[in-house]
DNA sequence: GGGATATAATAAGCTTGCTTATGATTTCTG
DNA sequence: CAGAAATCATAAGCAAGCTTATTATATCCC
């Protein structure tokens, strides 16, 4: 059994996800945004006021990834950033007026892509396969913090 | 229901498939090889003599991608192209001998990476994901292949 | 207070994906 | 057979991920 997942799983998720990326970015692009951007400008949304550290931690890439990103949604005008008070090392991140118009055209677009990409996966079996994706997101990010060698300990979660 | 699988899902698969790929490259580094070079590499051994374009459309990227992809797979000795007999635009692809022990020690990675990744789900659970994931790539593939605004006919599947 | 250390953001340069364009063939058609 | 169209591989240049290194600023500790 285990077998043939072991044949296809990692290579299918890369395909899976490289495909869903392409179409993603492809009908983005008609409001001039990508999904990358996109993902950023709606993590914004949500929690303004945030410094880039903490935001490039949440989404869990390196803030290298995130400055270019920024970079851009700051071209374009839809946010800014403002330094800290307190800490001149610091930008921290707001919505300009500008992006308002966009977000509510991404809304649509986010629930027309999931419904495409899920169509004939009922609301349940969908709600699972969250749930298995952020289960797998939870044991790489585990095994990329516990170096290979070592016994699987998993946060002393269950300590 | 369907509303919090919008938030989500677009955004999380992403984010999963970013981590394990970071995962997977690190993992094949130890081998001199990355995972995308692993993915073409592991196709050529299961179909040698395959020409570039066949290859391509097979693992649903582009040509150009594969080229230079494949250019390292040459570099490095694993593969070969071959010049095709009746149609001198062709290059087919053949394993060479050096690969024979890099391929075993993949296959064990790749047993070593699943396992890691699925880590908690069980086997039948693991197999309905991957199924779930082929329909998501079947969907996108189609969404991608009829564009937007066209009743969505699913390739006469039904018909 | 001042030097060592840590943190925030960015820079440089690589990989791997893409789109669009080009050159060399082959195939189709008239 | 010759010119048009298609096909195969590659090139150029962009996006977005990465690692490693750099600069500026804060913080810690003596």
């Amino acid at each position: 059994m285990r077998g043939t997942v072991d044949m296809n799983f990692l290579f299918t998720l890369g395909e899976v996800q490289r495909m869903v990326r392409a179409y993603a970015d492809r009908q983005a692009a008609r409001y001039g945004i990508t999904r990358a951007q996109w993902a950023v400008l709606a993590k914004v949304e949500r929690t303004e006021g945030l410094k880039q550290s903490e935001l490039a931690e949440q989404m869990e890439m390196q803030p290298i990834t995130l400055t270019r990103l920024i970079d851009k949604l700051c071209d374009n005008g839809w946010i800014e950033r403002r330094g800290d008070e307190n800490d001149r090392r610091v930008n921290r991140l707001y919505l300009r007026k500008a992006a308002r118009p966009l977000l509510g055209k991404l809304a649509g677009l986010r629930s027309e892509l999931t419904a495409t990409a899920l169509d004939g996966i009922n609301p349940t079996d969908a709600h699972r396969l969250l749930d298995q994706l952020d289960l797998i997101k939870e044991n790489v990010r585990n095994a990329i913090q516990n170096p290979a060698g070592e016994p699987p300990r998993k946060e002393q979660r269950y300590g």
